[in-house]
DNA sequence: TATTGTTATACTCTATAACTATA
DNA sequence: TATAGTTATAGAGTATAACAATA
């Protein structure tokens, strides 16, 4: 990686962000999953309601039309099932399957211990003070 | 953006980093760099050294063949030459144009305003508290 | 006419594998 | 035989634009 004297936030940012996609691409693949629908998994059966596309890739913060490549590599796995909206038919609710939940089991496991690795030369009032720095960040801060 | 309760770290992590990368997109597009060029040619031009394309590829994290399609990028628009190394003609040396340290010096403004605009919500004692934790975790910490 | 999702297409970033030219 | 870089190919992630079905 780029070790250059004093590099700025947005640097320092994405290069964290590329050894965590790395990260999870090794641990995910034993999954058949990529980050992307790992992520989309974790969204759609946060609630225990079924999600719309629009919504879902809102939350996500993608296009309706990267959505629906994500769902399709989903559907085609068995971990979640398209099903029209019944209030509105030109809509589309996504449920995940017994198999979705599941996986979404084995996921979190691994999360929590890639986490630790990642983030193993941080104490932990380390960790709590970036958690808020961040979170602030993502709250608060411009979509710009 | 995903507005989840009590995200964990490398999911706030990747959070930013998509609104850093897309960021970049908007301010790199009126120079036609992409935000992977534009990384490359300020590593190319940090030491004032021609760069060999191994070196490259290692300072920016990614493969050889990688580093091929950047360079190849970054010379079709005038921005860096490639001359074979006296020292060893089956290895390559990288050189920035004069072209291309004009638009790096056009970089870091449009760098410095974006950064200041991502990260406004935040102090400067939190920037700095920012800055020196991710400085941390990409210095010690493992590959993995 | 406006909304929801999809088909079609394209581009960025990155990777592995095989080949070429040197050393 | 080992090294530096490239050609060939592929896959993840995302986007815009055009279109169908529904409202």
């Amino acid at each position: 990686m780029e070790r250059s004297p004093d590099p700025d936030l947005p640097e320092l940012f994405l290069r964290t962000a590329k050894r965590i996609r790395r990260n999870q691409i090794e641990r995910l693949g034993p999954l058949g999953l990529t980050p992307g629908q790992a992520r989309a998994l974790r969204v759609i059966a946060r609630t225990g309601e079924p999600l719309r596309m629009s919504t879902l890739a809102e939350h996500l913060g993608i296009v309706p039309r990267s959505a629906t490549t994500v769902v399709d590599a989903l559907a085609a796995a068995g971990l979640v099932t398209r099903a029209p909206d019944p209030a509105s038919r030109r809509a589309t609710l996504v449920t995940p399957t017994e198999a979705g939940l599941a996986t979404l089991a084995k996921m979190s496991d691994a999360r929590r211990h890639a986490a630790e690795e990642l983030f193993a030369t941080l104490s932990t009032e380390e960790r709590d003070t970036l958690r808020g720095l961040l979170a602030a960040l993502n709250t608060t801060a411009p979509t710009a």
